[in-house]
DNA sequence: CTCGTTTCTGGAAACGTTTCTATTTTATGC
DNA sequence: GCATAAAATAGAAACGTTTCCAGAAACGAG
């Protein structure tokens, strides 16, 4: 059931720039320089070529273009998942600051997968992208480093260090954070402190023990090395372990649990052990999310602001692409109180 | 600080399909025909080719490809707001659909707005993109329709009717879910139900409004005009709104409201209020949101899966670029009864 | 052995641009 | 009015593929 194609012609045949050149009775080069804004143009020929161009609703093949001009206007975003609102935020923010910069996104989850993420960069490539944003899998990926080498293209890295790689990256100071809520919870007296976090193979994981374990000695207590839970983000890892942590002999009294899979994790831990935050335990979540200030009012949270990240990142990318240098940004953390900093030091004292 | 370029030869000059002939000795149209499973291919070629490829790592260029054949593997994804969770998961199901199939997705944010939507549609022409998922701003834009068919690509719309255009849809039924939601709050004894979405401009909020009506009608009672309030889908537009009807004389005791910014909005309003959903009114969310069972335990909602519309979408995409013909799925909705549908009639009973 | 098919291969023409080079036109200074 | 430089234009060669076409090689059948 098409539609007449007698009544739209622009559809059936696109009009190129031969069109335009026969139509204006020049050459097509002077199209493309007319078009491309060339400053040996003269006001006669400028005002022909846009007419005719409008006159036959010229667009660009963009295939063609960056087939000869080598740019593609393109940029890649790899994520582990994009259904995390974290990174919603941070892909929304990106995108909205590369649109108007001209540039288009491509999105690929990497499902936390180092085969999947691997095949997508290689996807890049072969797509020729000017830039790269991307939240890896892992730092210690051998070939990794050579994938984004062979990208040849400017990458800004979001909470990730590659040593010896020379790429912009957006980090978080989360040690500040972390140790903040820490020490707030030792100065509550509670010493047994559970903390889950990812995989110790990105700097978010590592930075964020570095203030765990900075509370602790600043204290001048040893951390609980059996409390501490690093391993992935994802919720269940955060349930299962929350669930281990939590029917230990010596239970801990407080939970320090992220980023927001983790968080959703170990909430749905604690509910199935019928342990409340702020009450049996003191709770505190790394990271919110969006609306958090509805949903998670009641719990005390290590904060960062995700939309900044996301415009920081597409600001330096920017910079990179239009001949800039590489640089390094660090967003700061907060520990923001509430309720769930309280409570589970009863339960220790019985 | 550019790493030795005498290291990586691969990374100085991209291998082109001329290398491979020059060094298998043969003609580049064998080494396409060997690459593309052309039938007509002897084994001695295939071996050769294949060894030659592998040797020099060669990878076609994709906008060369792009440019000669027409096909792009390329395929738009527009919606309001990727930070959006509700969209997020949509998102992230139809990525990884796609991703398997061979294609890549474009993902740009209108912004809820139709000239930025406008302009994302054109940008995606001049990419030649293979197909188009979107949940358009609003159904009765004049061009929106030509400048749908003008990208010459099928087009799976999420919750959207345009009459007349020749696409796939992923629709809700809303109604019946709203209908359910708004039938049990009359049968508690509300008379006075709020209502709050999006613009009647499409399908989710007229769908939705005909489920809300269609309960007052089988209970034999009018449903109450003066608190239905249709606008936008955001979070500013669900809080002022929330707050007005709740500070009329004639309080509402019940609020329905939806989507999940328009959700978000209207808790933030009733917050502000002093008003607690479950106790000083009935409260029904419409659409749940990740992590929702942890944080959002305590409210009802009208539930629907969206993991399943990105997956069918991807499915019905993919199917109608396979040549396949446009089809129209409906995804069901449940109200889900929590704590928070009870509550609010005390007031009333004052 | 020759002829007609079939199978395979090479050469070249596209795809729609940008950009280089050469040529023509216009402007400038004397 | 002429030489010279500068500005503007046309033409053609790229960019890296796919695909069309023609011809070569292989293969049976008579």
């Amino acid at each position: 059931m098409q539609k007449g194609r007698a009544t739209t012609k622009a559809s059936t045949t696109p009009v190129t720039i031969h069109d335009v050149a026969a139509r204006a009775g020049v050459a097509i080069s002077s199209i493309s320089r007319v078009l491309s804004g060339h400053p040996d143009v003269s006001e006669r020929m400028r005002v022909k070529v846009l007419k005719a161009a409008d006159d036959l609703g010229y667009e660009p093949d963009f295939f063609a273009q960056s087939l000869r001009s080598g740019a593609t206007k393109t940029i890649g975003f790899i994520i582990r998942d994009i259904s995390n609102p974290f990174f919603g935020v941070i892909a929304q923010c990106c995108e909205q600051v590369l649109r108007k910069a001209g540039y288009s996104m491509l999105l690929m989850n990497s499902d936390g997968d180092v085969a999947t993420e691997n095949t997508n960069i290689s996807q890049l490539r072969r797509r020729k992208i000017d830039g790269l944003i991307a939240s890896l899998v892992s730092e210690d990926v051998p070939e990794l480093q050579s994938a984004l080498e062979k990208l040849n293209a400017p990458v800004v890295l979001l909470d990730r260090e590659l040593i010896g790689f020379n790429s912009s990256a957006i980090l978080t100071n989360h040690h500040q954070g972390i140790e903040d809520a820490t020490s707030d919870l030792i100065s509550r007296g509670h010493t047994r402190i559970a903390f889950i976090s990812g995989s110790t193979r990105v700097y978010t994981t590592r930075d964020r023990l570095k203030g765990f374990k900075s509370a602790y000695k600043k204290a001048g207590v040893a951390y609980p090395t059996d409390l501490v839970s690093l391993g992935k983000f994802d919720a269940e890892f955060g349930e299962s372990e929350t669930k281990r942590l939590f029917t230990l002999k010596d239970r801990p009294t407080a939970l320090i649990s992220g980023g927001i899979g983790s968080t959703a994790g170990s909430m749905r831990g604690l509910k199935k052990l019928g342990l409340v935050p702020g009450k049996d335990l003191a709770f505190i979540a790394i990271d919110e999310w969006p609306m958090f200030d509805v949903f998670g009012q009641q719990y005390s949270s290590v904060y960062r602001d995700a939309a900044m990240i996301g415009r920081e990142a597409a600001a330096a990318l920017l910079e990179m692409m239009n001949g800039g240098s590489p640089r390094t940004i660090v967003v700061e953390t907060a520990y923001i109180v509430r309720e769930s900093s309280a409570g589970g030091l009863k339960a220790k004292k019985k």
